[in-house]
DNA sequence: GCAACTTATCGTCTGTTTGACGATAAGAAA
DNA sequence: TTTCTTATCGTCAAACAGACGATAAGTTGC
């Protein structure tokens, strides 16, 4: 039997989640206050060590169910990229595994004095420099971010920012918000229910709000991915975003 | 001053590496025959362990210049995704980090006896599972292969298979090796030339072979990523790979 | 040298898609 | 009832993709 050759060096790894959701027509980002040393005090990615026994989606589940409260995935989640282990954390060499969260705006959970408090924070607040993050966190969400812009282009992900059901107003709303910039409504209209397998009617309607009644649609069977599958770039040819 | 936690579980990690290129027209990758348990006498895609002091881009080049003699980074590396730590390894946990590298067809160490013989292998045998992979290497290639494919679309990082300078109609050879199709000559020539911000004229002519002389493109500076540096996506609209 | 062949490059034509924006529909608010 | 707001449908021109003809400029065979 083989076995690991005797020097083999060893590393800590941690799971950090960029949970991403649109609120107040914003991008954000949920984050924690640092309870303990190192970056104590400071904003910091959730996350934590890999346990053993555990893979990298299912220790990046328990942290994010543990800092938020979550019972269940609310969103998409993805491997977003890794990082390290030099120079990332005082402590010695840390490997991460970042994960990227797409999700509709779920309430985190009010820790109690011992825990961690989460809390959804405006991207462009900490992008701004406003706040800085621990550890190499506001490398991590930079390049979050990114992905996520990407992402709305080519897949079907900007529904995962919404509910189950929803309007095309708030899947515009959504991308208006991630990308930054102002689309057409009636051409975002026509690209969005004229794309065969991106969405489907649910044949109901909103209600009470101003203006004209909305149809509410849902992402269509083949856009859906199961859980930990990759997604099926549906949307062909690509929504664009406005370059400039 | 902080110190990680006492019970704290450290993993092995690997880099390994997804080399492709393109040859004879198809798309190949390069892979090593085990020498040493488990999965001796196997093909696996090169890769080792991380070294103490390194990074993960470090040990990547360091195990990509080891199993194959290459002095500098013969094309366009960038990270894939990371695997594991679980059921990868019978000697037990391992961490993988995958990486990709695009570059042009380069001669492979001849190695030793007691060396990992490195070869190119056509991606289309081993995917239709003529030969077995060690570990779940299958799987990271079938992962690799898929972002190679999708990168075209949207990035100048074909070129990053071609050498300093080439003809369009070797660019159109990668992309018809990497999708699997063929492309309308004609057609690639128009979208390839008239991306600004894509290729530059070096002015210059093939000569000898068969056929028209062609003129001779580089990749435009703007397309041109410095090390490590994510690609600018400069297709814009993208070259979209026939879909059917 | 000359015809045949090969490959590169330029054009044309048509259907699709985008971006800008007018017009209308259908509710709530005043 | 008027006004306001938002949703949805149309229109039009420019950009673009896919199919394919035509020509240019070499090499190869004879």
């Amino acid at each position: 039997m083989a076995e690991f050759p005797p020097a083999l060096q060893r590393f800590p790894v941690t799971v950090d989640i960029v949970a991403l959701t649109v609120r107040d027509n914003a991008l954000n980002v949920l984050l924690i206050t640092r309870l303990i040393e190192p970056f104590r005090g400071r904003l910091a990615l959730p996350g934590g060590f890999v346990l053993a026994g555990e893979d990298l989606g299912e220790a990046a589940i328990r942290e994010l169910a543990e800092e938020t409260g979550v019972e269940q995935v609310p969103g998409h989640l993805e491997q977003l990229q890794s990082y390290g282990p030099q120079g990332r954390d005082p402590r010695g060499d840390v490997l991460t595994v970042a994960h990227l969260l797409l999700a509709p705006d779920f309430p985190v959970l009010s820790a109690g004095s011992d825990a961690e408090q989460a809390a959804w924070c405006p991207v462009g607040d900490i992008l701004a420099g406003e706040r800085h993050l621990a550890f190499d966190h506001a490398r991590i969400l930079v390049d979050a971010v990114e992905r996520a812009r990407s992402k709305l282009e080519y897949s079907p992900l900007g529904a995962a920012f919404c509910g189950e059901e929803f309007t095309i107003a708030q899947l515009r709303a959504v991308y208006e918000a991630v990308w930054g910039t102002r689309l057409d409504p009636r051409n975002f209209h026509r690209k969005a229910t004229g794309n065969p397998g991106f969405l489907e009617d649910t044949g109901r309607m909103t209600t009470g709000d101003a203006g004209r009644p909305a149809a509410l649609f849902r992402l269509a069977a083949e856009a859906r991915s199961a859980a930990g599958e990759p997604v099926r770039a549906v949307l062909n040819p690509p929504l664009m975003r406005p370059h400039s």
